[in-house]
DNA sequence: AGCACGCCGACT
DNA sequence: GTCGGCGTGCTC
């Protein structure tokens, strides 16, 4: 018996299978989807068993070490999967089995060294083993007794082995019961009589930390038992539960609209035929979508087939957790990146083993190893956190559709400002449009103000707060009502400058001005990490005029205070969020009234619904419409609308400010109308005349080399390549520098394919990846990304 | 990606 | 004459 295995070493050469040999004792186990510790090399590393086989042509082949899974961890479809996965997105087999599975089950490598022989080794070498056998490389490398070792391996009197650990842990935890041997307890033995008692009342069996809790026992006395053998320990596996401090309350379905039943039946039609269809659905912020999802899911789970509702960072919403955990109870796991390392995979071995039926998560939910998919949803479709960035460079929307194929069931894309690609789609009949045209409880949209900046500032305003806005909010805080200000992204713009001589300090490895950090008074790279202090002087023209320009979130909050001493506000920006469960806490205590001003960047745009909101500012919308990206308008508009979608959801009614230097500008005066329809017609023209998607198709070779010469010249290499092979319909932009020219002292060109029908393309494309990919003194460093979605 | 093997410069 | 630099090639 043979297993072809695809080994846990992400390069060009390994990136094949491996054939090894199954001994006897593995029969029964071994199959594929399975993962396995085989030899490689000198070396142990984890892979996962492709497939079995009776024959192979490999000749010396080595036995299967060990197996990791008693069950498959991939099952065929997914197996299948990884390797669609492989081809559409250009990356390693290994890597798209590994993005399927929680990163706890990422394999973890370590070298230990065993003394075979004492005699005749060199004192610090003995001495190392004596206060540590095995001895990690780690420790032997700190004392620098590397080449020592070396010398006594090739003597043969140490031995280094290689150790694959799994970082996955299941969480054990311990339990105590009586033992059936009548032992006596002596009468002043007071805590054991209670814990004999206590367990007597509880069924005999409790956990160590239950039976503490109760009787305030110590571990000691607890040891005493189990050593006299009054008690038995065992251990018990245990699943880490996020939400065990809290209830849920159990919710029922609401009565539909006229509006969601027209919406949903085509859906359920679907859903009860076992077919696929991709579904688009509109409808603008409180009209109602979640409550279509819901009663899907709820017909799902009717067939006892499973679903997939896919939201952007959904740590971000806890109140949509508590809508599917109110509705469904414990058959939903939750998967998201506010979850430890631990927690999710425990929420992935719930799904693996079948004991819930719903998963809500962030992108990597998409792989959830359900086995009879009744619907895929994917709330906000538009929202960019659904493409990976890194490799895979896959799109959930993508792998939602071929997942969807693959069980015969419908995906639902749902948004109140849908990509244009989707809402294209729909449009061609690619995508069934279904369209939710009134807010629950007919809500008037709230009333959107936009605000001229450059008026302000001719009429003397120098400050970032329009007169306006602070009209506004002072009214509201007089009401006692609340406000949301929103600021674009994290310190943007919040460079440092010399005001003599105009320097800004800038990253030395990589071309991005430095990000002022007040809490440490440092300034940081975003891209690489690196920071440094302020200097004292300007290190062009030792100046001292230093100063920060540009408004952090933390200036305004300065600014506000100083306009306003005596209002509360809360600052939710990555500073202070970065603390496990801290966003979730800065939320609560804001819907409490603890304070009347919540101020943030992107990550309040999305989920929070409160009632007292009645203003939400804008206090600059310009800032994303300027970035080298042909979906600023969109993101734009996207972002205004859906912020705009804050305000005003309950029985008060909203009022937005917009504050802009662009006013102008289709994608703010459009999302002041917040007329979708308006903007999708507009930016299409705009796409159309520009050649971009959804009208071309577009792919992104980057390549990066310490020089600049080496990057730009592979890279105009490989546009000739393309512009020789590639039909004259498709267009090739490049080579140019990228828009962030430097990251980690490593320049960057890129080359732009856009086209529209190029069948060879895929293969054109894994040859450029094959042939430059290669390990040398002057290799460069090549990504292709298919279907990009940061230009950067 | 690691790791070993192997072929040329600066030291005891 | 040896130690050790890192270029080259292999991993079932």
């Amino acid at each position: 018996m043979i297993a072809s295995v695809i080994v846990d070493v992400p390069a060009k050469q390994i990136d094949r299978t491996f054939d090894y040999l199954v001994p006897e004792s593995l029969h029964a186990v071994v199959r594929r989807g399975i993962r396995v510790v085989v030899p490689f090399g000198p070396r142990k590393i984890q892979g996962f068993i492709l497939s079995i086989k009776d024959e192979t042509t490999i000749k010396n082949l080595k036995p299967i070490e060990e197996v990791v899974d008693i069950e498959p961890v991939l099952n065929d479809e997914l197996l299948s999967l990884s390797e669609w996965l492989t081809e559409q997105t250009l990356c390693y087999r290994i890597s798209a089995l590994q993005v399927m599975l929680p990163a706890a089950m990422k394999a973890k490598y370590n070298k230990y060294f065993h003394l075979l022989d004492d005699h005749d080794i060199p004192v610090k070498i003995k001495s190392l083993f004596e206060k540590e056998s095995p001895l990690t490389w780690k420790t032997a490398d700190a004392h620098h007794a590397l080449k020592d070792l070396q010398e006594l391996i090739r003597q043969r009197k140490v031995e280094m082995r290689y150790v694959v650990k799994q970082s996955a842990n299941v969480k054990k935890v311990r339990i105590v019961e009586l033992s059936n041997e009548d032992i006596e307890v002596s009468g002043n033995a007071k805590k054991q009589l209670l814990i004999i008692e206590e367990l007597k009342k509880t069924g005999g069996k409790l956990s160590v930390p239950a039976l503490k809790e109760l009787t305030d026992a110590t571990s000691a006395v607890i040891k005493t038992m189990i050593d006299k053998g009054i008690l038995i320990e065992s251990y018990d596996e245990q699943y880490r539960d996020p939400f065990s401090q809290r209830t849920f309350d159990k919710t029922e379905h609401f009565k539909l609209t006229d509006d969601q039943q027209k919406a949903i039946t085509p859906i359920l039609e679907k859903v009860n035929s076992f077919e696929q269809q991709t579904f688009l659905l509109h409808g603008v912020t409180g009209s109602g979508k979640t409550e279509i999802y819901l009663q899907t899911i709820d017909q799902v789970l009717k067939q006892e087939r499973q679903a997939i509702m896919l939201v952007p960072e959904i740590s971000l919403t806890p109140q949509m957790v508590q809508r599917f955990k109110g509705r469904f109870g414990d058959q939903v796991a939750v998967m998201h990146s506010g979850l430890s390392v631990g927690e999710k995979y425990d929420e992935w071995r719930k799904i693996h083993r079948g004991e819930v039926n719903v998963v809500v998560g962030a992108r990597s939910a998409i792989f959830a190893p359900f086995k009879r998919l009744g619907v895929i949803i994917i709330d906000e479709e538009h929202e960019m956190s659904y493409k990976q960035e890194d490799s895979p460079r896959y799109h959930a929307r993508d792998v939602a559709i071929e997942r969807s194929n693959r069980h015969g069931c419908p995906v639902i894309l749902g948004s109140a400002t849908p990509s244009l690609e989707s809402f294209a789609r729909a449009k061609k009949g690619n995508y069934q449009l279904l369209e939710l045209e009134y807010r629950m409880n007919n809500q008037d949209m709230p009333e959107v103000k936009v605000v001229d900046m450059r008026e302000e500032l001719r009429e003397g305003n120098r400050s970032m707060f329009s007169r306006d806005l602070l009209e506004e909010i002072a009214k509201r805080i007089e009401k006692k009502e609340q406000i949301v200000l929103f600021l674009n992204r994290r310190g943007y713009s919040s460079f440092i400058m010399c005001r003599d001589c105009g320097t800004v300090m800038q990253c030395p490895h990589c071309e991005v001005s430095l990000t002022y950090h007040r809490s440490k008074e440092s300034m940081k790279c975003h891209y690489c990490g690196h920071e440094e202090y302020v200097p004292n002087e300007c290190p062009e023209c030792t100046s001292e005029h230093i100063r920060y320009f540009g408004t952090g979130t933390q200036k305004v909050e300065e600014e506000l205070f100083k306009l306003m001493p005596h209002v509360r506000t809360i600052r939710m920006d990555v500073d202070t969020t970065s603390k496990k469960g801290s966003h979730e806490k800065l939320l609560n205590a804001f819907g409490r009234g603890e304070a009347d001003i919540l101020l943030g960047t992107q990550m309040i745009a999305k989920g929070l619904d409160f009632p007292n909101i009645t203003l939400v500012g804008v206090l600059s919308a310009d800032t994303m419409l300027h970035l080298p990206d042909f979906r600023a308008s969109e993101k734009t508009f996207q972002l205004l609308t859906q912020v705009s979608g804050r305000a005003g959801r309950h029985e008060k009614t909203g009022e937005v400010i917009i504050q802009t230097y662009t006013p102008e500008h289709f994608s703010i005066e459009l999302a002041k109308s917040q007329h979708y329809e308006w903007f999708y017609q507009k930016e299409m023209m705009m796409r159309k005349t520009a050649q971009y998607p959804p009208f071309y198709y577009i792919s992104l070779i980057t390549i990066s080399h310490e020089n600049v010469n080496k990057a730009a010249g592979v890279c105009s290499e490989i546009a000739d390549i393309l512009k020789a092979k590639l039909t004259d319909q498709s267009i090739i932009l490049g080579p140019v520098a990228s828009p962030i020219a430097k990251i980690q002292d490593k320049y960057r060109y890129q080359c732009m394919i856009k086209y529209k029908n190029e069948p060879e393309l895929k293969s054109l494309l894994k040859k450029i990846l094959d042939q430059y990919s290669h390990t040398g003194k002057d290799a460069v460093s090549i990504n292709i990304d298919v279907q990009p979605y940061m230009m950067m």
